[in-house]
Order: structure tokens, then C-alpha cells, then sequence
DNA sequence: GGGCTAAATGAGCGGCATTCATATTGTCTC
DNA sequence: GAGACAATATGAATGCCGCTCATTTAGCCC
């Protein structure tokens, strides 16, 4: 236990012991294992063999950190129907990827929903797809951003609903007759993946109806 | 300045300066006044005119804090129409008003979105008024929780989503042209209002035709 | 009135993000 | 090659924050 510590160096060394790449690599790794709580400058700092004030030669803020994370994440939403397969087929694969990303990641969803994309170029690359598939699906330019903006939020919401502990509506059935009987008749199944498949049939369902409205 | 601090009792106090409902109370205003970030349980000590400690004499812990501000928040949804209109318009009314309620409290969002109810007594008269009306519309037992759930996603992420900055999709058009496009089409509108109405007005279609088919 | 309990105070703890002075080394310039 | 400079590490220190604890005081009950 002792002689386990390698010999840090002081000052600089001969190649960089740090990057945007490696850190938000050591971050997503230290995420996985023991969860965002464990997400702390110090922590990423251990996980990379580092004192914790080297980290900030190359990342501004822990905020910033989270950003990073964010490009990263997004990188793992498959967009590639959009060009595919038609509008509505490709928003569905895309709504889906979409959440099954941020499930994992439900503590980004309060960031990501409020930070600027442009910092962000593989954020920014999805919405380019995503906005030329509705383009091309026919959506009017003033609808596209709307229709994103409305599944997306529908997706994040999801994402953070699938976060929550499956008994979250579970109450006393003498305080609430009603609710106790409804979320007693679907117990058994994976209530969240049912809730958003209703919930994403719906809304792709009207989103065609209101295409299909506009044409005439 | 020297004289303005009134002497602080040590020990009881005739009557308890301290309460569930004055701490609540002192919190919504320190919200409202300086902002999410602005709440620290010393903050609110300051507000009530106490010492942080005595915080802890009557609540648990700052996430317990947060479940009584979520309980209050959740008193001022108006869901007053279900039982007095048809399902579909109460909900659209109740989905407004929630959304409206999470706007102002965007940080509240992912606390909620995680926390069982049964613990907090507005919220579970919310949903059993939710959970009786869709039923009495005609929505079969096991599909009420997915459809509440559903739209509960939508105006959380809604709600996150109208605590974004305006310009949270500029981007450079040279990098992202269709996309740039498209934002720039709908400059001038309030636009995340007008994404939750466009996705509201869908999941509504999408709802009334679900139950309609339902029905054959 | 003696003991129990409720409810305040203030000191202090550990964890956190962040900053700063300092050290070391590679690179560029003359 | 020497000297300046920039990049990048270390480790000590700072300040905020949630929270705990010993202590004090006042009301209530027997």
C-alpha cells in the first residue's frame, strides 16, 4: 500500500497528461461505475492520475465539464433516418435514441434544456439533420424548430420520468380511491417504456394529422 | 448599523418562530426575490430571522425542503375542470397551468420528476382528481397512468424548456445552414410558447383519436 | 418545583468548486 | 547554446454550503 504511488512529477510534462478528449472520457467512465454524484472535480482528478486544480488548464468550470458531456452524449443519438426513411419514421427512431441517451444521463437534462447549442458541434450537427428531414418531409420553415422543440421536450421530460423509482404513484388507497385502482391496473409492466410509447404514438400520430392538414 | 440587530434569544422561545408553513413561505419569496440560486439554508435562516440551525429543528434536510416547496407549487395547478368539462378540455387546461407552475420553478423539475408523492398531500389530491377525470371520460384503468404520465413528460420538459434563453439554437449559418434557416424563420414569436402549443394541440389530436379507436 | 421536551444558538466539520503561487519543461529566438 | 516565454503540472488555501452537536432556555406535566 505504500509504494503503490507513482512519483508525481512537478511542473510540466513531456506530453500532456490532459485533454477535452480524456477528460470527458474519464468522465463519462466514473459516471458509469458509481453514478453522477460521484462526478466531482476531485474524483475526475483521481480517475486521471491528477491533481484536482490541474483540470482546470483545460476545462473552465465544472459547468463547462457538463457541456462537454452533453456534445458527448449527443454524439450517441442515431439521427440517420432523417435522409432515410421518411419525416415521421425518422423522427421516431430519433425521439427513441434520444431518450434512451438521456435516461442514462438524466442529470444533463436540466442543463442541456437551457444551455446554448453552439458551443457544441456535434449538438449542433444533429439538429442540422433533424431540421433538413422535416424540411424535406414537407414542414414549412416556421413549424420545423417548433416541432423539435415539442418532441424534444416530450423526450426529455420522458427521459427524466424514466429516472424515477417504479412505485412514485404508489398511495394509500383510502387517501386516493381512484388513483390507487389506475396505477394498480398496470402494475407488472415497465410503466415508463409504456408511457412514452403511448405518448410518442400520440404525438407522431398528430403530427402527421396536422401535415396532412396543412396541405389543403 | 451597530444597534439594528435585535438580541437574539437563546434557548425556547415563547412561541415558535419556526413552522412548515413559514419556512415554505420564506422560501417561495427568497425564490421569487433573488432566484433558485439565491435559496441556501443559511439565506432562508437569514429571511426568517433565524440561525441556519434552528432549520433543522422542523426540516430534515434541504431535499425535504424542496418536496414542500414542490407540494405548495403543485397547489396553485388549476385542475378545477376535470369533472366540470369534457376530459380533453380539462386537460388542456391542467397541462397549461402545471406548465405555467414549472416555468417559474424550472429547478424543482428533476426533484419532482424522481420523488414518490405519497408524502405530499396537494400533489396526491392532483392526481386523484387527474386519474378520476380521465376515467370518467372513458379512458380504460390501465391506460390512465401512461396518458397522465405522457403528458406530464411533455410540460416538464416543456417547462425546462421555457427556462431556456431565446437564442439557444443560434448558430453560425455557415456551419448549420438549414437549421439556421428554420430559426430564423420564427424570430419575433415567443417561441417557446408557441412549441408548447403546437405540441399540446397534437397530443391532444393524437389523445381524442387513440380513445376514439378505442372505442371500435 | 423537578423533570421532560421543544426549539432556539453558535461553534465547527467535511465536502465541494475554484484560485493562486510556484515549479518544471518544451519551444522559439537570437 | 542561452535566455525568454508559454504550457501544464503541484499543493496549499479560500469560501460557500449542507449539516451536526453541545448547550441553553422556556413552557408543560406530574
Amino acid at each position: 500500500m505504500t509504494s503503490s504511488e507513482r512519483p508525481r512529477r512537478r511542473g510540466r510534462p513531456t506530453a500532456p497528461l490532459l485533454s477535452q478528449e480524456k477528460i470527458t472520457r474519464a468522465a463519462v467512465e466514473l459516471i458509469e461505475i458509481r453514478g453522477y454524484t460521484a462526478l466531482t472535480m476531485a474524483a475526475l482528478a483521481r480517475q486521471l492520475g491528477v491533481a484536482p486544480s490541474a483540470l482546470y488548464n483545460h476545462v473552465s468550470s465544472k459547468r463547462q465539464l457538463l457541456l462537454w458531456l452533453q456534445d458527448h452524449v449527443n454524439q450517441e443519438i442515431d439521427c440517420s433516418d432523417f435522409g432515410a426513411r421518411p419525416w415521421d419514421a425518422a423522427l421516431e427512431s430519433w425521439a427513441r435514441s434520444y431518450r434512451e441517451a438521456y435516461a442514462r444521463h438524466a442529470l444533463l437534462v436540466p442543463v442541456i434544456a437551457v444551455t446554448p447549442i453552439a458551443g457544441s458541434p456535434h449538438t449542433v450537427a444533429m439538429y442540422e439533420k433533424v431540421a433538413a428531414g422535416l424540411r424535406a418531409g414537407g414542414w414549412p420553415d416556421d413549424q420545423v424548430m417548433d416541432v423539435v422543440v415539442a418532441v424534444e421536450s416530450f423526450v426529455l421530460g420522458s427521459a427524466l420520468d424514466a429516472a424515477a423509482p417504479d412505485d412514485i404513484f404508489d398511495v394509500p388507497g383510502d387517501q386516493a380511491p381512484v388513483l390507487a385502482a389506475v396505477v394498480g391496473a398496470r402494475v407488472g409492466r415497465d410503466t415508463a417504456r409504456a408511457a412514452f410509447d403511448l405518448g410518442l404514438a400520440t404525438v407522431l400520430a398528430g403530427l402527421r394529422d396536422r401535415l396532412k392538414a396543412l396541405g389543403t
